[in-house]
DNA sequence: GTGGAACTTAACGGTTTCTTAAACCCGGGC
DNA sequence: GCCCGGGTTTAAGAAACCGTTAAGTTCCAC
């Protein structure tokens, strides 16, 4: 298993580097953000360890590039930035982990095998639907370059759907996913939903499939 | 996207069925436990977080159950047991993150979303018969790479055929799997249905046994 | 609180699909 | 040739499905 540490602080990366070494981990280390993308990119790792406070470029941006990139390696950020908006901020720039400094050595290696475990979870490649664009991940929409705000229901009902662009996904699952088993629907809410989704998007953005389901039209697919 | 709350304390589990729902999740909430893997297994949930005092069973028990029976789903330990080696056992045991209450919303929404990320769905199983591709999940049906729209008997009829290629399935067999134990149908709607599909899919793709019932064949190419 | 957005429910009409029924077909026995 | 029973085809009314509109209700930000 080979782990990237990114971390400018000497003593603080002797020790780690030494430690995972001594778990059986392939350490490679670097003190620069901005060495990090051609690291990752020349490497291979199979998780990154990152600090955020670097010289020559911020962690943060460094991962914002590695996820335009649409890279898929497991990153889990080692930052002294404690406060809640810069874990959500690291977290919602494509960090899998955010760990506070000062941090348990016995923790970052249980969280770094949690990591590990899994794998790198490709990353969606964004859905383009004509002059729309949809973010899976970051549950953004935009329409001819304008972001267009979807109400909850319609981005949920939207984002369900690209889960599996051109492919049929049945009324039970939508509104399951919509609804959960709690609450049942029995009443045409779901088409109501497609119908107003269609008026934002375009009417032939989703397809009918008749007594089965909806489906987001795919890309390469023809026929619409 | 579905996500189940396990938690026993009522004050929490509602804010945060609240809070989930609003960012438009269709919540799910369990008290105990031993309800954790029946719900896992009849809900497919894109997430699930984790009380671990829990009454019926400790939710460390239920996760490992869980893992153990090589479900994959997401799992966010969410607990007030905040000691080092609680965290390194609760990722052990195939927690995927570990939030110590009590948390902000915020971070949890953070952290949830992270885990939602996640690559495409995996592949279905099809049923193939010759050239005739049927998807009994997406309830589609290609034949030589082009799709073939279906009603939905005409559908469930052709997925029991396909269940055993070359099989001949008696017509009180077949009229079960249409309209279930309950409905006695009394008339030649079987007939009628097999003779659409015919139609649709080619002459000779169904067979009729005099007597028995019909069996699926491999059609010929070119027809239909 | 209050106003507006979002959500749900209900109703209607056009369309597709399902069922029923009746006519038709065809091989086998006489 | 004629009849018989199982199977096929056709047609038509009934039922279900889906899109749309609109009204009522809940949710949320101000």
């Amino acid at each position: 298993m080979r782990v990237l540490l990114v971390e400018d602080d000497e003593l603080l990366a002797d020790g780690l580097v030494r430690a995972l070494r001594h778990d059986g981990y392939a350490v490679d280390h670097v003190t620069r953000g901005d060495q990090v993308q051609p690291a990752v990119e020349a490497g291979r790792f199979d998780a990154v360890l990152l600090d955020l406070g670097l010289p020559g470029m911020d962690g943060l941006e460094a991962l914002r590039t590695l996820r335009q990139r649409r890279d898929p390696v497991p990153v889990i950020v080692i930052s002294a930035r404690d406060r809640l908006d810069d874990r959500v901020r690291g977290l919602d720039a494509g960090a899998d982990d955010y760990l506070i400094k000062p941090f348990s050595v016995e923790e970052l290696r249980a969280r770094l095998r949690a990591r590990l475990r899994r794998g790198p979870e490709p990353a969606r490649p964004l859905l383009e639907v004509g002059e729309l664009v949809i973010d899976p991940d970051a549950m953004t929409v935009t329409r001819a370059g304008e972001p267009v705000r979807l109400p909850r229901r319609e981005l949920a009902l939207l984002v369900e759907l690209a889960r599996g662009p051109g492919r049929v996904f049945t009324r039970a699952h939508l509104e399951q996913a919509l609804y959960g088993w709690s609450d049942e629907v029995e009443s045409n809410a779901l088409e109501v939903h497609i119908h107003h989704l269609r008026r934002k998007l375009g009417g032939d953005s989703i397809k009918t499939v008749r007594g089965v389901g909806y489906m987001l039209v795919a890309p390469a697919a023809g026929e619409g």
